[in-house]
DNA sequence: TGTACATCAGTGAACGCGCGTTCACTGATGTAC
DNA sequence: TGTACATCAGTGAACGCGCGTTCACTGATGTAC
């Protein structure tokens, strides 16, 4: 409950003792992120897995508990990353001086290429937790612990928010942004290879459907891209 | 193709020929929403949702060609209503004179309240479009439609809106505000009794973020619910 | 450095559970004369 | 109004497929002396 120390991955798994089943291990943790990628998460079959990361299924077995745990693990290596990323990116020192329009035209942009890269894992993520697995309360979490991290950065600048309730316009307005990533994660073929124009399309909507929900005074939409920074 | 008829449904089933099976055939059907709301999709196997119906299986596979087949049943059923009473609900005679605000206060509390009475199917039909089923074309299908419809209301308003894309704005802000039910509806126990606060809290919040993401200038918050109407 | 032993890692055929689907059968409804 | 026949509707035990999981076994790595 005390979510204390960051690196919280394979807690439910015998981790390995050798340089060997290590190496197993991120074949079969890549394999399967590809390979749910690739099929669904429905026809990521244990075999399937196992054999497109030259293990076996007995090798599975003494690394994992179950299937379940596989997709745990792969959800819990997520969450880390993606926590310890918001501290980073969100940390307020880094920020110092910049307006409410300014992070959002970074944190946005930033928000769709994550979803873009990991489409195939959002994608399967939002099965699982509308399955009912425990996927749904971490993913809560995260996005709460996100939520709190930039509401201490857009609290600062309260001056800038015309909503009449700023911390519920912050927490809501992030919830939207996340919403329709995981939706279009799920439901548009999103290309692996650089931007697209209709990722570009996407952030500017985002961007503008969050500033003018905050209520923040719009600057000239022709400045963009021409800013100090 | 040529979306003439609004009684589609049962096309891919044998109709039947006495009243004793049809009668059969709507227990079924309703049978199928509760245990799928009560337990989730997964768990709704057929042999839960005859016994439900006090019917069979053998029965259910004389009316059905297979599980698949009552899905989309339900699926196109769903849409079917959906889409009549949006033309029924977004006609434009029906709101001469009326402003977008106006509209959209009316729009948004009932679609929340359709979400809230239907979680249950909602989320089911969210998981089989993420599974890959032919209800996400369908359900995209749906959206377009109403979209459509709702463009076509609010477009004889232009001089509400500041959005530099009008038809894009209406098309997105729709799309923001159905995809924040979809999550609503799969990962918040709504309850089926009446309106909660915390349905008035999301419609309130939705409201605001079309208005303004539109740009429809705003009016006194205190006003609420004193409208000429 | 070499041998014996213990533990770890990996293998894949076989098992078994759950659930969708089938099928041989009984009962109900409608129709002809 | 009654009897014979055809078709529709319903039944549930049995089947079988797919896939997760197990298990008896082989091979690899590390350690003691």
């Amino acid at each position: 409950m005390t979510a204390g120390a960051s690196n919280l991955q394979f807690e439910w798994i015998r981790r390995p003792q050798q340089v060997r089943s290590q190496r197993t291990l991120d074949r079969t943790l890549d394999a399967a992120v590809e390979v749910i990628a690739e099929r669904g998460l429905a026809n990521a079959t244990v075999a399937a897995i196992v054999e497109r990361a030259q293990s076996s299924v007995g090798s599975f077995y003494t690394r994992f508990r179950d299937k379940e745990g596989l997709l745990r693990c792969l959800h819990e290596r997520f969450c880390n990353e993606a926590l310890a990323t918001a501290k980073e990116a969100l940390d307020p020192a880094r920020w110092r001086g910049a307006g409410i329009e300014e992070i959002l035209r970074e944190l946005i942009p930033f928000l769709v290429s994550i979803y873009r890269t990991n489409a195939g894992l959002m994608r399967a993520f939002l099965e699982r937790a509308l399955a009912g697995s425990e996927e749904a309360q971490r993913g809560a979490f995260l996005q709460r612990a996100v939520a709190g991290r930039l509401a201490l950065l857009l609290e600062d600048r309260l001056d800038e928010i015309r909503h009449p309730n700023p911390s519920l316009a912050i927490v809501f307005g992030l919830r939207i942004v996340l919403t329709t990533l995981d939706h279009a994660a799920a439901f548009e073929e999103l290309t692996l290879a650089g931007p697209s124009l209709r990722d570009q399309a996407l952030v500017d909507e985002l961007l503008t459907v969050f500033l003018s929900y905050l209520g923040v005074p719009e600057r000239d939409r022709a400045d963009r891209g021409m800013d100090m920074g």
